[in-house]
DNA sequence: CATGAATGAGTATTCATTCAT
DNA sequence: AATGAATGAATACTCATTCAT
């Protein structure tokens, strides 16, 4: 057959147009990265790239999906790693905060890409990053659930995902933020906590 | 006097030029909007635009303060109308958040600066309006720091502005969001909620 | 009447602009130098300047005119002070370019103006400077006529006018020139003599 | 080899952009030359100017070198035929003026280049062509050494080549000039003789 | 399949000059 | 006469994409 080592000539083309853009985007930033640059940068004319991606959004939008594929199987790796079950939601969360941040930090392609969110398909990283926290999350709540029922599980889980990760960026962007990093995670703990563990006999919704 | 007729111009000419700038922020997005189309919109010559502004930025940066005074009198009126302070957490809070939903479901320029907060001096428009809810709501927890003192008042509104602003702008932004709008509200209710009236011991921070 | 008044003030506007002129053009440089930078510099309207000017390069035209009126008074009034006809033919040359090189280190409006000597008229400055100093050396070399008949008197003061002043403005110009300005004023000064002073029984010109 | 006709084909390129560079100067003067304007005509685009020259000063520069190498090249042909250590300097001297002369009123692009001096790197078009005189004029100094050392003829040679050739500029850029051309290079010509040649006994330069 | 030369619409900004007030 | 707001053609340079080789 010689469909096999042709597929892995393209994954492995796709791979480095891949690493190319992501270098490309924390060394220049969105609005500076051209496809020429990502070629150059992977080593590949710039017609190859246009054989493989129809054009640049493609290529952002690729990146995207494997980084998402990639920050999964970390979770996971830690999710298994640690026995999350036997903690309580407060602690889950402090860390996992913490842990976002600091690969938040460490990876500017991230933040560059969240950064734009609005340029370019965001969900395409952020929509797996949902599911796997719902999936994650779900022990935990099964096994809470008869005592402390959450209503709404999906919506709340949508809002905190939401309003954790922008919240961080922006923090992370900000030069002078008005708090501490210690506190912004403290409070962001409390924020979660807030919502996912209180009784709310009042919420007549859904 | 002569100085009167022509400030008057002058602002006038300013108003213009930024009435413009927000049109054509609606309608193309701040990556497709060009000075010459803003001087056109406006029916004024690009050389009149830049007699005004020394440059892109300026225009929406004065766009953006702009905005805020007009959304803090906006706010302004409303709270003076309805009495806040007679009202409950949860209701402030759900009003606050629809209200704002509705402006912006309802100015495109709001939505397209914000989606762009990264690339523009957005605090110019979020600072005014984070000193504004502040200030705002401050007669309220004054009234009820008694009963239910609030530890971390900073940390805390910094996270909810951040949290509940960036996440219904993204809500905003999606096609198909995985929930409904009243559940965001209702979630977004319950998170400022849980995270402001809960009584919260356990945290040392500082 | 009420002309003189009138002429006058027009004068001072006149003057004022020009000076206006060139302290932007030493500031700026011509390419940098618009009309409204001379105007406001002036303290007067861009119209006003209009009023008295055709354009920008009539702007200049007058500049340059004032200026060799003014060298002219210069050179003059040194010329009266110092008795060249005794002097041999050397000190006066050698003299003439000192002095003038240090003029030229001293007044940046010079300078730019005749590095740009292509793109304004430029004889405006030269044309009464190099009828003054045929004027001027006209009585020296009518008194040594008899001993030294100089033949092509024009011809020659004509030529190292002309070599002599664009060989100093590009020394000026040049940031590492290859000869030390003592060697340049010497080597001209041996030019100068050279051409007036030497027999030449064999020109044959016409 | 590929290389070959790659090389081939950038080297057309650069020339015709170089070519079109030099058509427009003289067309259009320095100051209205636009990129666009050599693009057109060129008949290329001018993304592909731009792929092949940075910006526009480099083609100006590029343009500048090759004259350099063109009149070098020239020069030596001409020397070459010409057993120029036969002739006496004022032949040499008076020749070559003509023949520069004659280049310059061919030739509009040296004029607009030399007209705009300080606005170009013109040494890059001096300088070769001052060292190619120095190198040219070696054996007939040589020759004469024993007998008539000429004393400080870096300096001499730097006087000589800024003086003749400014002053033949400036002759052929004036409509009217004082004095006929025949007598502009006899003039020069003992000047460069009258510099050269005469003994300089009392010259005590370093 | 790979290449990379070629494309050209698009962008922010300047400045001499005019003319209604 | 004075003003200065308004004008708009002009300019250098970028970059996603194509297509002949």
């Amino acid at each position: 057959m010689r469909k096999t080592p042709r597929q892995q000539r393209s994954r492995e083309m796709v791979n480095r147009l891949l690493d190319a853009t992501a270098a490309t985007l924390a060394e220049r930033g969105l609005d500076h990265t051209t496809t020429n640059h990502i070629a150059e940068r992977a080593g590949v004319s710039i017609g190859s790239l246009y054989q493989y991606f129809p054009d640049k959004n493609a290529l952002v939008e690729a990146l995207l999906e494997r980084m998402a594929e990639e920050a999964s199987a970390r979770f996971r790796y830690r999710a298994e790693r640690a026995d999350f079950s036997q903690m309580d939601l407060r602690s889950v969360a402090s860390l996992a905060i913490a842990y976002g941040m600091q690969r938040m930090s460490a990876d500017p392609v991230v933040r560059e890409l969240v950064q734009n969110w609005n340029r370019i398909p965001i969900r395409k990283l952020l929509d797996p990053l949902e599911r796997f926290f719902l999936v994650m999350a779900q022990p935990y709540f099964l096994h809470r659930y008869r005592d402390y029922p959450v209503q709404n599980l999906e919506a709340k889980l949508y809002v905190l995902i939401n309003a954790v990760l922008f919240t961080v960026i922006h923090f992370h962007e900000q030069e002078n933020p008005v708090i501490r990093q210690d506190q912004l995670i403290q409070t962001l703990t409390d924020m979660i906590v807030g919502l996912l563990e209180a009784p709310q006999p009042a919420s007549p919704n859904g």
